[in-house]
DNA sequence: TGGTGGTCAACAATGATTGTTGATAACATG
DNA sequence: CATGTTATCAACAATCATTGTTGACCACCA
């Protein structure tokens, strides 16, 4: 994702506008590495714009999502998750207990793409998802 | 899977009551390769029984996931689906378009599941999920 | 400085799934 | 087979994340 100041000139340049609350979005969302829920996003943005509604930012992370500056993760934990490190290919570390949601910045070179022809099936994209358990939920309970 | 008449036994060895109901989803699933929803789990079995509730099919479909009988998989696609597939580890292609699921049978020596000490995460499990355009998909549009 | 059209936030609706409940059916016991 | 106990059935309502609607408001361009 880039900085907020080149998100507010891309989105003036797509002809969206900006708004105070979007600005706030933004900069929310700039480098945070938690993948989190439009609530989580929410909160943050709550704490320093109070009046700011949940579904502005549901507005937001979609056209965010549409430029490509946020990937919509849905993790199976029940609610989508935003990342905005889209730069890097990478995988996720899911904890079944708490649902956190970790980064994993490893090449699998095995996980190729088979082609389309021998398929049936036009393969796209390919990602990974291990489940288990964070080192606080490890911590915790025995 | 185990056949319907091993999961009549399973079922009452577990406690569990063997209804008219159950034993229709039981022979819906046996076989069932298209890795159904919910609601395609409950339109089969409205064809043979038409007084079936989906409340019980979901109730079934739960027990069965208790069981180790099927899997659920959320992949993404808005709505669970149901796996009577669990002796194969196997993988998932997934339409974008259609959303339907087709098994992959390939293994992926590559991604090996990394130690919990030099991650701070136990992993449990790995996932791959292709995604990308079926058979059909691709030859209805262009 | 307007005018125009996009955005805001409150409210209501959606769709998948789950909780509740009275009536009914399965199972063990005799 | 009769009988009581307990689980299940299916209708109904509730939940949760997300999306649609709408009137008031604000950003941008001429
Ligand atoms: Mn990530
Ligand atoms: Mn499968
Ligand atoms: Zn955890
Ligand atoms: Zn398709």
């Amino acid at each position: 994702m880039r900085t907020p100041d080149e998100l507010t000139d891309l989105f003036r340049s797509t002809g969206r506008k900006v708004t105070p609350q979007r600005q706030c979005i933004f900069s929310v969302l700039y480098g945070d590495v938690t993948h989190p829920t439009a609530e989580a996003v929410h909160a943050a943005a709550t704490a320093h714009m109070p009046t700011i509604s949940l579904k502005t930012v549901y507005q937001t992370l979609h056209d965010l999502s549409e430029l490509g500056e946020i990937t919509t993760l849905d993790l199976g934990t029940g609610t989508a998750r935003f990342d905005p490190n889209v730069d890097d290919v990478h995988h996720h570390l899911v904890c079944r207990e708490c649902g956190k949601v970790r980064d994993l910045d490893l090449e699998f070179p095995d996980v190729r793409i088979p082609a389309g022809s021998e398929l049936g099936f036009e393969v796209g994209s390919a990602e990974i998802v291990f489940r288990g358990r964070c080192h606080e939920c490890a911590g915790a309970t025995s």
